[in-house]
DNA sequence: CTAAGTATAGAACATTGTTCTATACTTAGT
DNA sequence: ACTAAGTATAGAACAATGTTCTATACTTAG
């Protein structure tokens, strides 16, 4: 291919700049993430991340809600059985984060001081949580975790996988067989909130 | 008291930078945190924290250090019912979290680029973590948690805690009343992991 | 009371996010 | 094809950061 013209065009700088950054993000981790270089590997002048995005925060914001934009449509039921669909969501939570884990890091580590959420991608955050919330409360209609509200549930849920996939993200996890322990995991926690159920006292 | 005198006493200098370290980690969270700001605070010079420490990073593995050793104090099993001194342990873990959130936030929170702990402070945090696996295998040996490495699950419980403390720590916690929900997940928790002593299939 | 030790202020350096400028290139409208 | 508006770029510049180095002046141990 010939070699690119020096000026970027205007209607790919903004992928362009998205791609550099989420690669050089799972190269570097949060490190590495700096406005200069990820222009650098952009081929981009570093201006274009402020006039396209608004700073390095503006960057951000736009791969958090990339990021739950996908997360999202990855953890809507599909109208099976609402048990074995929790299950499911749980595991394709896990693996959201392991196949997107710049996103994740960006979305749910917490790594990057001064960066917080804009109102818009908070919102959309918000709509990834509420599909959890409609899986429990799938479960709840056909008799699963009776006496508790949807949404703590959920929130206790998330908190658990949230914690167990962030150390496993940071590789700080020493199972033999990952898939396998996290399945247990899931399993294990989830049969914990609907032990009432099976054997109420 | 009559005004400090210009400089401070050499065996002073350690003590009140972690102290006004720890205040400004406390009122700024890591976005406050410079050296020079942890300098004022002190009313110690900025070359004091490297004369007594080594930069930032050597403070931060100072304070990482002290908090794992409160925290294995904290959970160590103290010889009564094996199952009672379990759930007691998580809620101490959940106590030292909110009454050390600055320590907390460097020990887990991952917020400070840059900053990975020594030899000497990794070791120092398996130790904390060796408590956990005690008690695990305490429950074990009345029967509790058949059939699981008691590591793995030590690693489960930990993860699950973890994610749901970083979350109430971040302030992402809607529940009503907070230290009843944690109990809530807790027992959970616990009891998922033991369900299959309770009914094996 | 002297000598070794050390806390201090201040300058200095590279790197960071960010803003501003003038220039040169693209692209849309005719 | 030509012009005019738009915009990507390089580069300088700024404040704040972690860090190192210096000379000075104070403490404290012997």
């Amino acid at each position: 291919m010939p070699p690119r013209p020096q000026r970027t065009p205007s209607q790919l700088i903004v992928p362009e700049v998205m791609n550099a950054a989420l690669q050089l993000l799972s190269e570097t981790g949060p490190e590495g993430f700096t406005v200069r270089a990820i222009a650098r590997k952009a081929n981009v002048a570093p201006m274009a991340i402020y006039n396209h995005f608004e700073g390095k925060n503006g960057l951000l914001d736009a791969i958090w809600t990339e990021g739950f934009t996908v997360l999202q449509r990855e953890l809507a039921p599909i109208g099976g059985d609402p048990e074995d669909e929790l299950l499911r969501s749980g595991i394709a939570y896990r693996k959201f984060a392991l196949e997107h884990k710049s996103h994740y890091t960006v979305m749910f580590m917490n790594r990057f001081v001064g960066f917080t959420p804009s109102i818009t991608a908070a919102y959309v955050a918000t709509r990834a949580f509420q599909e959890l919330v409609k899986h429990i409360e799938r479960c709840q209609s056909v008799g699963m975790f009776p006496d508790i509200a949807s949404d703590n549930l959920a929130q206790m849920l998330w908190a658990a996988c949230h914690g167990y996939i962030s150390l496993e993200i940071l590789d700080i996890n020493f199972a033999q067989d990952r898939d396998e322990t996290f399945l247990q995991f899931l399993s294990g926690v989830q049969r914990g909130f609907d032990a009432l159920r099976v054997e109420p006292r």
